[in-house]
DNA sequence: ATTTTAAACTAACAATTGTTAGTTTTGTTA
DNA sequence: TAACAAAACTAACAATTGTTAGTTTAAAAT
Protein backbone atom coordinates (compact mmCIF):
# COMPACT_ATOMS: atom_id res chain seq x y z
CA UNK A 1 0.00 0.00 0.00
CA UNK A 2 1.35 3.52 -0.90
CA UNK A 3 1.83 6.02 1.75
CA UNK A 4 -1.08 8.39 0.59
CA UNK A 5 -1.48 11.96 2.37
CA UNK A 6 -4.45 10.26 4.57
CA UNK A 7 -2.10 7.69 5.13
CA UNK A 8 0.41 9.54 6.48
CA UNK A 9 -2.18 11.93 8.84
CA UNK A 10 -3.12 8.63 10.24
CA UNK A 11 0.57 7.48 10.86
CA UNK A 12 1.66 10.67 12.60
CA UNK A 13 -1.65 10.48 14.72
CA UNK A 14 -1.09 6.65 15.82
CA UNK A 15 2.59 8.15 16.99
CA UNK A 16 1.31 11.14 18.71
CA UNK A 17 -0.69 8.39 20.52
CA UNK A 18 2.04 5.34 20.99
CA UNK A 19 4.07 7.82 22.70
CA UNK A 20 2.05 8.91 25.05
CA UNK A 21 0.60 5.70 26.21
CA UNK A 22 2.57 2.84 24.74
CA UNK A 23 1.90 0.81 21.16
CA UNK A 24 -0.47 -2.20 23.04
CA UNK A 25 -2.03 0.49 25.08
CA UNK A 26 -3.77 2.68 22.11
CA UNK A 27 -6.78 0.31 20.59
CA UNK A 28 -7.96 0.99 17.16
CA UNK A 29 -10.67 2.31 18.26
CA UNK A 30 -8.90 5.88 20.30
CA UNK A 31 -6.67 5.91 17.25
CA UNK A 32 -9.69 6.38 14.89
CA UNK A 33 -11.55 8.95 17.19
CA UNK A 34 -8.42 11.18 17.01
CA UNK A 35 -9.10 11.22 13.50
CA UNK A 36 -12.59 11.57 13.87
CA UNK A 37 -13.57 8.46 11.96
CA UNK A 38 -14.60 5.42 13.10
CA UNK A 39 -12.11 1.98 13.67
CA UNK A 40 -13.30 0.25 10.60
CA UNK A 41 -12.47 3.37 8.30
CA UNK A 42 -8.61 3.10 9.05
CA UNK A 43 -8.68 -0.32 6.89
CA UNK A 44 -9.29 1.75 3.92
CA UNK A 45 -5.23 3.32 4.15
CA UNK A 46 -3.74 0.70 6.12
CA UNK A 47 -3.68 -2.74 6.35
CA UNK A 48 -2.87 -3.26 10.40
CA UNK A 49 -1.70 -1.75 13.18
CA UNK A 50 1.10 -3.80 13.12
CA UNK A 51 1.38 -1.72 9.81
CA UNK A 52 1.83 1.30 11.22
CA UNK A 53 4.04 0.76 13.90
CA UNK A 54 6.44 -0.55 11.36
CA UNK A 55 6.36 2.35 9.58
CA UNK A 56 6.79 4.70 12.49
CA UNK A 57 9.43 3.27 13.89
CA UNK A 58 11.62 1.95 10.57
CA UNK A 59 11.74 5.62 8.83
CA UNK A 60 13.27 6.74 11.63
CA UNK A 61 15.95 3.64 12.06
CA UNK A 62 16.82 4.14 8.15
CA UNK A 63 17.86 8.09 9.11
CA UNK A 64 20.08 6.95 11.62
CA UNK A 65 21.58 4.57 9.47
CA UNK A 66 21.76 6.62 6.53
CA UNK A 67 23.97 9.34 8.47
CA UNK A 68 25.78 6.60 10.10
CA UNK A 69 26.48 5.37 7.45
CA UNK A 70 27.99 8.77 5.68
CA UNK A 71 29.42 9.97 8.44
CA UNK A 72 31.74 6.43 9.30
CA UNK A 73 33.60 6.48 6.19
CA UNK A 74 34.96 10.46 6.04
CA UNK A 75 38.15 11.60 6.72
CA UNK A 76 37.78 13.41 9.63
CA UNK A 77 38.73 12.22 13.23
CA UNK A 78 36.87 10.45 16.06
CA UNK A 79 35.76 13.35 18.29
CA UNK A 80 34.42 15.10 14.73
CA UNK A 81 32.33 12.03 13.81
CA UNK A 82 30.99 12.01 17.50
CA UNK A 83 30.36 15.85 16.70
CA UNK A 84 28.06 15.06 13.74
CA UNK A 85 26.48 11.90 15.37
CA UNK A 86 25.27 14.03 18.33
CA UNK A 87 23.78 16.59 15.48
CA UNK A 88 22.20 14.25 13.69
CA UNK A 89 20.33 13.03 17.12
CA UNK A 90 19.56 16.61 18.06
CA UNK A 91 17.78 16.88 14.81
CA UNK A 92 15.66 13.93 14.44
CA UNK A 93 15.00 14.72 18.08
CA UNK A 94 13.53 17.60 17.25
CA UNK A 95 12.08 16.64 14.00
CA UNK A 96 10.30 13.32 14.70
CA UNK A 97 10.03 13.64 18.26
CA UNK A 98 6.88 11.42 18.38
CA UNK A 99 8.29 8.71 16.23
CA UNK A 100 11.66 8.52 17.44
CA UNK A 101 9.70 7.90 21.10
CA UNK A 102 7.94 5.19 19.92
CA UNK A 103 11.43 3.60 18.82
CA UNK A 104 12.98 3.72 22.05
CA UNK A 105 9.56 2.48 23.56
CA UNK A 106 8.00 0.28 21.51
CA UNK A 107 10.35 -1.50 19.38
CA UNK A 108 9.74 -4.96 20.79
CA UNK A 109 6.35 -5.04 19.87
CA UNK A 110 7.35 -5.00 15.62
CA UNK A 111 6.83 -8.67 14.28
CA UNK A 112 8.86 -10.85 11.80
CA UNK A 113 10.53 -9.14 9.43
CA UNK A 114 10.06 -5.82 10.49
CA UNK A 115 11.57 -6.40 14.27
CA UNK A 116 14.63 -8.33 12.21
CA UNK A 117 15.29 -5.55 10.41
CA UNK A 118 14.93 -2.85 13.10
CA UNK A 119 17.90 -5.12 14.74
CA UNK A 120 19.98 -5.28 12.33
CA UNK A 121 20.30 -1.48 11.73
CA UNK A 122 20.29 -1.02 15.32
CA UNK A 123 23.50 -3.37 15.98
CA UNK A 124 25.19 -2.19 12.94
CA UNK A 125 24.67 1.59 14.53
CA UNK A 126 25.94 0.54 17.64
CA UNK A 127 28.86 -1.46 15.92
CA UNK A 128 29.93 1.55 14.03
CA UNK A 129 29.68 4.06 16.87
CA UNK A 130 31.75 1.35 18.64
CA UNK A 131 34.41 1.71 16.20
CA UNK A 132 34.56 5.17 16.26
CA UNK A 133 35.36 5.21 19.75
CA UNK A 134 38.21 2.89 19.39
CA UNK A 135 39.37 4.67 16.69
CA UNK A 136 39.31 7.74 19.38
CA UNK A 137 40.73 5.88 21.87
CA UNK A 138 43.87 4.68 19.58
CA UNK A 139 44.27 7.86 18.37
CA UNK A 140 44.70 9.35 22.06
CA UNK A 141 41.81 11.85 21.39
CA UNK A 142 39.37 9.96 23.80
CA UNK A 143 39.88 8.48 27.33
CA UNK A 144 41.20 5.03 27.78
CA UNK A 145 38.14 3.05 29.08
CA UNK A 146 35.68 0.65 28.69
CA UNK A 147 34.35 1.03 25.34
CA UNK A 148 30.80 -0.61 26.21
CA UNK A 149 30.21 1.87 28.82
CA UNK A 150 31.31 4.83 26.98
CA UNK A 151 29.05 3.69 24.21
CA UNK A 152 25.93 2.93 26.43
CA UNK A 153 26.81 6.89 28.42
CA UNK A 154 26.72 8.74 25.07
CA UNK A 155 23.72 7.16 23.58
CA UNK A 156 21.70 6.46 26.55
CA UNK A 157 21.61 10.28 27.09
CA UNK A 158 21.22 10.55 23.01
CA UNK A 159 18.19 8.12 22.28
CA UNK A 160 16.15 9.71 25.58
CA UNK A 161 16.55 13.26 24.70
CA UNK A 162 13.15 13.58 23.17
CA UNK A 163 11.90 13.18 26.73
CA UNK A 164 14.03 16.15 27.99
CA UNK A 165 13.09 18.56 24.49
CA UNK A 166 9.29 17.72 24.79
CA UNK A 167 8.68 19.65 27.78
CA UNK A 168 11.27 22.35 26.66
CA UNK A 169 10.08 23.00 22.99
CA UNK A 170 11.40 26.40 22.78
CA UNK A 171 15.23 25.44 23.38
CA UNK A 172 16.98 26.08 19.71
CA UNK A 173 18.65 23.00 18.27
CA UNK A 174 22.08 25.02 18.31
CA UNK A 175 21.97 25.58 21.78
CA UNK A 176 20.93 22.02 22.37
CA UNK A 177 23.60 20.79 20.38
CA UNK A 178 26.47 23.09 22.15
CA UNK A 179 24.97 22.16 25.84
CA UNK A 180 25.10 18.47 25.15
CA UNK A 181 28.76 18.21 22.93
CA UNK A 182 30.34 20.10 26.24
CA UNK A 183 28.55 17.92 28.50
CA UNK A 184 29.20 14.20 26.50
CA UNK A 185 32.08 15.09 25.71
CA UNK A 186 33.82 17.13 28.49
CA UNK A 187 32.11 16.22 31.02
CA UNK A 188 30.09 18.42 34.16
CA UNK A 189 33.28 19.35 36.59
CA UNK A 190 35.22 22.11 36.14
CA UNK B 1 -3.23 -7.26 51.90
CA UNK B 2 -0.24 -7.97 53.39
CA UNK B 3 2.90 -8.36 51.16
CA UNK B 4 3.40 -12.50 51.60
CA UNK B 5 5.80 -14.61 50.51
CA UNK B 6 3.79 -15.82 47.74
CA UNK B 7 2.92 -12.17 47.18
CA UNK B 8 6.32 -11.44 46.54
CA UNK B 9 6.91 -14.49 44.34
CA UNK B 10 4.07 -13.12 41.87
CA UNK B 11 5.12 -9.26 41.88
CA UNK B 12 8.78 -10.70 41.07
CA UNK B 13 7.82 -12.54 38.22
CA UNK B 14 5.46 -9.89 37.33
CA UNK B 15 8.37 -7.17 37.24
CA UNK B 16 10.40 -9.63 34.94
CA UNK B 17 7.76 -10.08 32.45
CA UNK B 18 6.75 -6.33 32.72
CA UNK B 19 10.51 -5.43 32.07
CA UNK B 20 10.08 -7.65 28.89
CA UNK B 21 6.35 -6.82 27.38
CA UNK B 22 5.60 -3.93 28.91
CA UNK B 23 2.49 -3.72 31.46
CA UNK B 24 -0.20 -3.69 29.22
CA UNK B 25 1.07 -6.64 26.87
CA UNK B 26 0.88 -8.83 30.10
CA UNK B 27 -1.99 -10.61 30.73
CA UNK B 28 -3.07 -11.75 34.04
CA UNK B 29 -3.25 -15.35 31.98
CA UNK B 30 0.76 -14.84 30.72
CA UNK B 31 1.60 -14.39 34.43
CA UNK B 32 -0.26 -16.68 36.16
CA UNK B 33 1.20 -19.60 33.45
CA UNK B 34 4.71 -18.26 34.63
CA UNK B 35 4.15 -19.18 38.04
CA UNK B 36 2.39 -22.12 36.99
CA UNK B 37 -1.24 -21.61 38.31
CA UNK B 38 -3.98 -20.63 36.57
CA UNK B 39 -5.14 -16.66 36.54
CA UNK B 40 -7.90 -16.51 38.86
CA UNK B 41 -5.92 -18.00 41.76
CA UNK B 42 -3.51 -14.92 41.61
CA UNK B 43 -6.95 -13.52 43.10
CA UNK B 44 -6.32 -15.11 46.00
CA UNK B 45 -3.42 -13.09 46.93
CA UNK B 46 -3.67 -9.64 45.05
CA UNK B 47 -6.41 -7.18 44.77
CA UNK B 48 -5.82 -6.37 40.84
CA UNK B 49 -3.24 -6.14 38.12
CA UNK B 50 -2.47 -2.49 39.17
CA UNK B 51 -2.08 -3.34 42.33
CA UNK B 52 0.69 -5.28 41.12
CA UNK B 53 2.09 -3.02 39.30
CA UNK B 54 1.80 -0.27 42.32
CA UNK B 55 3.63 -2.27 44.56
CA UNK B 56 6.62 -3.28 41.81
CA UNK B 57 6.94 1.07 41.42
CA UNK B 58 6.48 2.62 44.56
CA UNK B 59 9.06 0.58 45.96
CA UNK B 60 11.64 1.76 43.99
CA UNK B 61 10.80 5.25 43.83
CA UNK B 62 10.55 5.20 48.02
CA UNK B 63 13.89 3.61 47.62
CA UNK B 64 15.57 6.54 45.47
CA UNK B 65 13.66 9.42 47.93
CA UNK B 66 15.13 7.93 51.04
CA UNK B 67 18.92 7.82 49.25
CA UNK B 68 18.62 11.58 47.93
CA UNK B 69 16.71 12.91 51.86
CA UNK B 70 19.95 11.09 53.00
CA UNK B 71 22.88 12.74 50.90
CA UNK B 72 20.91 16.29 50.09
CA UNK B 73 21.16 17.88 53.76
CA UNK B 74 25.02 16.57 54.42
CA UNK B 75 27.73 18.55 54.37
CA UNK B 76 29.95 17.37 51.90
CA UNK B 77 30.42 19.17 48.55
CA UNK B 78 28.49 18.87 45.29
CA UNK B 79 30.54 16.44 43.66
CA UNK B 80 30.60 14.09 46.40
CA UNK B 81 27.07 14.26 46.75
CA UNK B 82 26.37 13.34 42.90
CA UNK B 83 29.19 10.77 43.41
CA UNK B 84 26.57 9.16 45.99
CA UNK B 85 23.62 9.52 43.67
CA UNK B 86 25.55 7.81 40.95
CA UNK B 87 26.54 4.94 43.30
CA UNK B 88 23.07 4.27 44.59
CA UNK B 89 21.80 4.44 40.92
CA UNK B 90 24.06 1.65 40.12
CA UNK B 91 23.23 -0.23 43.50
CA UNK B 92 19.66 -0.30 42.41
CA UNK B 93 20.12 -1.03 39.01
CA UNK B 94 22.37 -4.22 40.35
CA UNK B 95 19.72 -5.30 43.23
CA UNK B 96 16.16 -4.22 41.32
CA UNK B 97 16.81 -4.37 37.37
CA UNK B 98 13.37 -5.35 36.72
CA UNK B 99 11.35 -3.31 39.24
CA UNK B 100 13.70 -0.27 37.53
CA UNK B 101 13.33 -1.35 34.03
CA UNK B 102 9.41 -1.29 34.81
CA UNK B 103 9.73 2.11 36.67
CA UNK B 104 11.24 3.65 34.13
CA UNK B 105 8.81 2.27 31.28
CA UNK B 106 5.23 1.84 32.79
CA UNK B 107 5.02 4.51 35.51
CA UNK B 108 2.73 6.15 33.00
CA UNK B 109 -0.18 2.91 33.60
CA UNK B 110 -0.29 3.95 37.29
CA UNK B 111 -3.52 5.08 38.30
CA UNK B 112 -4.74 7.93 40.80
CA UNK B 113 -3.13 8.36 43.87
CA UNK B 114 -0.27 5.82 42.57
CA UNK B 115 0.39 7.93 39.89
CA UNK B 116 -0.06 10.56 41.93
CA UNK B 117 2.38 9.72 44.34
CA UNK B 118 4.56 8.58 41.88
CA UNK B 119 5.16 12.21 40.09
CA UNK B 120 5.24 13.85 43.63
CA UNK B 121 8.40 11.38 44.01
CA UNK B 122 9.74 12.15 41.03
CA UNK B 123 9.33 15.73 41.14
CA UNK B 124 11.02 16.25 44.75
CA UNK B 125 13.91 13.87 43.57
CA UNK B 126 14.48 15.85 40.33
CA UNK B 127 14.31 19.42 42.59
CA UNK B 128 16.65 17.98 44.97
CA UNK B 129 19.59 17.04 42.21
CA UNK B 130 19.15 20.27 40.52
CA UNK B 131 19.73 22.36 43.66
CA UNK B 132 23.14 19.65 43.78
CA UNK B 133 23.96 20.85 40.38
CA UNK B 134 22.97 24.63 41.20
CA UNK B 135 25.17 24.82 44.39
CA UNK B 136 28.01 23.16 42.77
CA UNK B 137 28.25 25.35 39.91
CA UNK B 138 27.98 28.83 42.39
CA UNK B 139 30.46 26.93 44.48
CA UNK B 140 32.96 26.89 40.98
CA UNK B 141 33.08 23.22 41.51
CA UNK B 142 31.05 22.51 38.28
CA UNK B 143 31.28 24.46 34.97
CA UNK B 144 28.60 27.03 33.90
CA UNK B 145 25.99 25.39 32.00
CA UNK B 146 22.36 24.79 31.20
CA UNK B 147 21.24 23.34 34.87
CA UNK B 148 18.53 21.57 33.17
CA UNK B 149 20.30 19.80 30.50
CA UNK B 150 22.88 18.97 32.74
CA UNK B 151 20.28 17.09 35.16
CA UNK B 152 19.16 15.25 32.26
CA UNK B 153 22.59 14.43 30.87
CA UNK B 154 23.08 12.62 34.27
CA UNK B 155 19.79 11.09 34.96
CA UNK B 156 18.71 9.77 31.41
CA UNK B 157 22.33 7.83 31.54
CA UNK B 158 21.27 6.50 35.12
CA UNK B 159 18.07 5.67 34.99
CA UNK B 160 18.49 3.76 31.54
CA UNK B 161 21.82 1.80 32.85
CA UNK B 162 19.29 -1.23 33.52
CA UNK B 163 19.34 -1.49 29.79
CA UNK B 164 22.88 -2.46 29.39
CA UNK B 165 23.74 -3.98 32.84
CA UNK B 166 20.99 -6.81 31.88
CA UNK B 167 23.24 -7.18 28.68
CA UNK B 168 26.71 -7.42 31.06
CA UNK B 169 25.56 -9.21 34.16
CA UNK B 170 29.26 -10.25 35.19
CA UNK B 171 30.15 -6.81 35.44
CA UNK B 172 31.33 -5.61 39.09
CA UNK B 173 29.50 -2.68 40.70
CA UNK B 174 33.00 -1.41 41.54
CA UNK B 175 33.84 -1.22 37.96
CA UNK B 176 31.10 0.44 36.51
CA UNK B 177 30.84 3.05 39.78
CA UNK B 178 34.63 4.05 38.88
CA UNK B 179 33.88 4.11 35.07
CA UNK B 180 30.42 6.13 35.30
CA UNK B 181 32.05 8.69 37.72
CA UNK B 182 34.58 9.50 35.02
CA UNK B 183 32.44 9.52 31.68
CA UNK B 184 29.37 11.22 33.54
CA UNK B 185 31.27 14.13 35.26
CA UNK B 186 34.75 13.84 33.55
CA UNK B 187 33.95 13.31 30.08
CA UNK B 188 35.46 11.01 27.47
CA UNK B 189 37.81 13.65 26.07
CA UNK B 190 41.33 13.30 26.99
C1' DA C 1 -9.18 -37.11 64.11
C1' DT C 2 -11.36 -32.82 63.23
C1' DT C 3 -11.43 -28.24 62.21
C1' DT C 4 -9.47 -24.33 60.07
C1' DT C 5 -6.92 -21.88 56.84
C1' DA C 6 -4.31 -21.05 52.64
C1' DA C 7 -4.12 -21.60 48.01
C1' DA C 8 -5.25 -23.86 44.25
C1' DC C 9 -9.11 -25.04 40.93
C1' DT C 10 -13.36 -24.71 37.19
C1' DA C 11 -16.57 -21.96 34.97
C1' DA C 12 -18.27 -17.97 33.64
C1' DC C 13 -19.12 -12.75 33.07
C1' DA C 14 -19.05 -8.36 30.55
C1' DA C 15 -16.01 -5.45 28.16
C1' DT C 16 -12.66 -4.62 24.82
C1' DT C 17 -9.62 -6.06 21.16
C1' DG C 18 -8.17 -6.13 15.88
C1' DT C 19 -10.35 -7.01 11.86
C1' DT C 20 -13.78 -8.20 7.94
C1' DA C 21 -17.90 -7.76 4.95
C1' DG C 22 -20.97 -5.19 2.84
C1' DT C 23 -23.06 -0.55 2.20
C1' DT C 24 -23.49 4.41 1.73
C1' DT C 25 -21.67 8.91 1.04
C1' DT C 26 -18.66 12.24 -1.14
C1' DG C 27 -16.10 14.38 -4.57
C1' DT C 28 -13.90 13.94 -9.20
C1' DT C 29 -13.59 12.62 -14.01
C1' DA C 30 -15.56 11.17 -18.53
C1' DT D 1 -25.28 13.74 -16.16
C1' DA D 2 -23.45 9.31 -15.56
C1' DA D 3 -19.72 6.68 -13.96
C1' DC D 4 -16.04 5.98 -11.00
C1' DA D 5 -13.02 5.99 -7.19
C1' DA D 6 -11.95 7.26 -2.50
C1' DA D 7 -13.18 7.15 2.00
C1' DA D 8 -16.42 7.08 5.18
C1' DC D 9 -20.14 4.20 7.43
C1' DT D 10 -22.91 0.08 10.20
C1' DA D 11 -22.84 -4.35 11.97
C1' DA D 12 -20.74 -8.10 13.31
C1' DC D 13 -17.01 -11.80 14.25
C1' DA D 14 -13.89 -14.49 17.20
C1' DA D 15 -10.41 -13.91 20.50
C1' DT D 16 -8.67 -12.00 24.55
C1' DT D 17 -9.03 -9.11 28.57
C1' DG D 18 -9.43 -8.48 33.99
C1' DT D 19 -12.14 -10.24 37.33
C1' DT D 20 -15.79 -12.79 40.28
C1' DA D 21 -18.27 -16.77 42.36
C1' DG D 22 -18.21 -20.94 44.07
C1' DT D 23 -15.67 -25.31 44.86
C1' DT D 24 -11.91 -28.50 45.88
C1' DT D 25 -7.44 -29.75 47.65
C1' DA D 26 -3.54 -29.71 50.80
C1' DA D 27 -1.32 -28.38 54.88
C1' DA D 28 -1.44 -26.70 59.77
C1' DA D 29 -3.54 -26.15 64.18
C1' DT D 30 -6.72 -27.90 67.61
Amino acid sequence: MKLTRRKLEIVSTAAKLFRKKGYNSVSMRDLAQALDIKAASLYNHISSKQEILAIIILEVAENFTEHINTVFPESINSVEKLESVIENHIQITVEKTDALACLNNDWMHLEQSDLESYLVMRNAYEAKMRNIIEQGIQQKQLQDRNVDLVLFSLLSTLRTLHLWYSKNKETSPQLMFEEMKQNLLHGIIR
